[in-house]
DNA sequence: TAGTGGTCTAGACCACATG
DNA sequence: ATGTGGTCTAGACCACTAT
């Protein structure tokens, strides 16, 4: 194992040059692990005692790692069962980052039509954004989404062409998945962390038009950028959220 | 120590009837000395191994049940100093509930200006956010919050009466501080956690003459509940931000 | 030098899930 | 019965802060 030579000696890692916990270590090894591939979203991870032994460490430094990996929503822990890579494809985490909710009442299934899907160069603030070149091949697409039969949200998306090849308006009318469970699943591209700017604005006459309310009626502006494991940024999403009868919910700590 | 009771026999708890971890009822009892003051916010809380001590327990129970509560910023771990009652008065913590972020260049430090403060009996609504009964007494206030000269936050407070006792315009007007951090000093209320609803409207008249925007220009409402130990609502707040030259920022992870 | 939190280990036992 | 994560302990040593 050629990893051995980033881990220190068997008991401390203080004469390493550049000092680091070795559980910092172990979770940067970790988070490597699942960049690659070597686990898949949904897939067990190997077992404590077996990656301590991979390592050469105590169960209890592992440990510590994963407990962090979890914090960030990287690893689900189950208790008897073991530790799992974090995806978007099972129920409970289907709309982890959805977060508008209707005024009063349950969080209905949501409806997803596809306005528009067409592969396009990349306007420079995309390209900076999304740390490509300007000029880039980039997927862009518009869909509305729709609760109980209103239309609450209008989003226009870009994502990098190179990491999402094959995406038609047909495939993505075909999947009735939410969008990150079908990115996960079809092209192996799972987001991690989103960093949103919220803002109000009055609607446009198209937006007004499709979220049938009156032009310049208030409406929510979310721009959000969502990064992947290593905090490489994967997507640009610019969102209308119509927020009379929901509301963008947030908790503060 | 009465406190022996709670805690299990020396080795585990399992025969407890209503079982939880050790360190989750240490958590626990940490979490009461805080709500009843016997550590207030900025106080050094005795070191791991007093605490160990005290609730006979093993330095590392005591450490994760202090992990915890510094992960929910109760509390403060400095190395080599010890771990602190977190508070609103020091500059790092002075603004963590503020969202607002300037579009470009950094947040400079907002001026806040007293337009109204009455003491009053509490609307239905206000009364049930706050577990008051309705009619009880509350404080409520109005705010303006300008950045570098530009009205940016119309703010709107209801406080229980009972808790804020003597809080006056002059007094609000005097202290420069935050409003949290003055509330914690002056009133010995610490605020942990709040909740917010998000929403786009149309300025109304006085919003919009205040704010200096047009009648009807989009605004972000933000509603919030703010709590203190022990999920205890203490704070209604319904914001009005101007989000022309700003945003409001979220991470979603 | 002493005291604090931070890291790491080794080992024991518990709770949960599955065969 | 076995294997997983979860809890708890005891002890060693490191890193940081203050005196």
């Amino acid at each position: 194992m050629s990893s051995d030579a980033t881990i220190a000696g068997a008991t401390q890692a203080s004469f390493s040059p550049t000092f680091s916990p070795l559980y910092q270590q172990i979770k940067a090894l970790i988070t490597q692990s699942l960049e690659v591939g070597e686990w898949k979203p949904g897939d067990m991870i190997p077992s404590e005692i077996e990656l301590a032994a991979r390592y050469k460490v105590s169960q209890g430094t592992v440990r510590k790692a994963i407990d962090e990996l979890a914090a960030g929503n990287l690893l689900l822990r189950r208790q008897g069962k073991g530790t799992f890579v974090a995806t978007h494809t099972e129920p409970r985490a289907q709309f982890r980052f959805l977060r508008l909710m209707p005024d009063e009442g349950e969080q209905g299934y949501p409806e997803s039509t596809i306005l528009e899907c067409r592969r396009v160069r990349a306007p420079a603030e995309i390209a900076r954004t999304l740390e490509l070149k300007p000029g880039d091949p980039v997927v862009t697409l518009r869909r509305l989404l729709s609760f109980s039969g209103y239309p609450c949200v209008l989003d226009e998306l870009w994502l990098p062409g190179s990491l999402f090849k094959g995406l038609t308006a047909e495939r993505l009318t075909e999947s009735k998945a939410p969008l990150y469970s079908m990115f996960e699943s079809e092209f192996g591209i799972k987001m991690v962390r989103a960093d949103e700017k919220i803002r109000a604005v009055p609607a446009d006459p198209e937006a007004a038009r499709i979220l049938r309310v009156e032009p310049r009626a208030p409406l929510l502006l979310v721009e959000r950028v969502t990064f992947t494991y290593g905090e490489r940024p994967v997507e640009v999403r610019r969102g209308l959220y119509l927020t009379t009868r929901h509301h963008y919910k947030n908790e503060l700590s």
